[in-house]
DNA sequence: ATCACTAGACAGATTATCTGACGAACTGTC
DNA sequence: GACAGTTCGTCAGATAATCTGTCTAGTGAT
């Protein structure tokens, strides 16, 4: 039994993931609106994870994010409107369509990646070198075990 | 300059946090329906983390978790519907009401935190039982570190 | 040629959130 | 007391981000 008082047995290892991540995200996509992307909300990290410098069919992104067709398509269109991607037919498959990042599409990207090495900079600022260091190498080992059990 | 390849630039803090997060997210969900309670749906847990013994004002649960009272106006519904909230008005307050958890209500809230243990044990054993500390004691100072800098 | 499968679109629903406006109730000041 | 300002919760309406189910067109293997 977990006779820890209430209070304790809160601070869920969910909690404390939640709430870093959170702020994580305040700070990236605070960021971004600054550098000039006030259109991108995290929803569409989705899209910008997965797609590579070649682009992708939208059921392959689907697939990758762990969601529908109809979810991706619904990103998909809102990036496309805004022109961060553009979507050409697949030459080699009628029923396809090739989704590829435009150059200001690619900018986010950059500016995505950017602002996490920042945000992590930061935290390691805060809470020490060392101390960052091993809690990004323990959450890799939990990704890593989590990944090769379930494969995304 | 960041002159690592993509795919290691991609993997982010964030990207980090949240794979272990929602792997969690569908253990004790999963776990919580396998346990008889298949309508708490995790946006749920903004009340159940923010209720206390006494109960707590609509307007309160909202600010502890972020939101409008609107939107958790909307989570209370819910819960109140299916058993697991009652509401009163507050004796000392005309204006508002007091949520309180039912005993239904308070097995979820236990159930909850049983299984997010029963997931952290699983993570130790997964990732080592010294690493796993580490990993808690470095997201503690995160969180800590967080929390001074913008209360909740 | 046919037939099973796949890619993506369309229609419609659900969940979880928001903003804005509002009436009722409380609180402090005159 | 009366009044002004604040707070509590609700209503109406909108939006974001997902889902299921159905459909057409295209592919590929027999």
């Amino acid at each position: 039994m977990d006779n820890r008082p209430v209070t304790e047995r809160r601070r869920t290892l969910g909690a404390l993931l939640r709430l870093p991540y959170e702020a994580l995200q305040r700070e990236v996509y605070g960021g971004l609106a600054a550098r000039g992307f006030p259109e991108i909300r995290p929803a569409h990290s989705a899209v910008f994870r997965h797609i590579g410098p070649d682009g992708a069919r939208l059921t392959a992104l689907a697939e990758r994010a762990g969601m529908t067709k109809q979810s991706m398509a619904y990103l998909v269109d809102g990036l496309e409107e805004a022109g961060h991607l553009r979507s050409a037919p697949d030459p080699n498959d009628g029923r396809a369509r090739i989704v590829r990042l435009t150059v200001r599409g690619e900018r986010v990207l950059d500016a995505l990646l950017d602002l996490s090495a920042e945000a992590e900079a930061r935290v390691a600022d805060r809470i020490g070198k060392r101390r960052a260091a091993k809690l990004r190498k323990a959450l890799e080992e939990w990704v890593d075990a989590i990944t090769v059990a379930s494969p995304r």
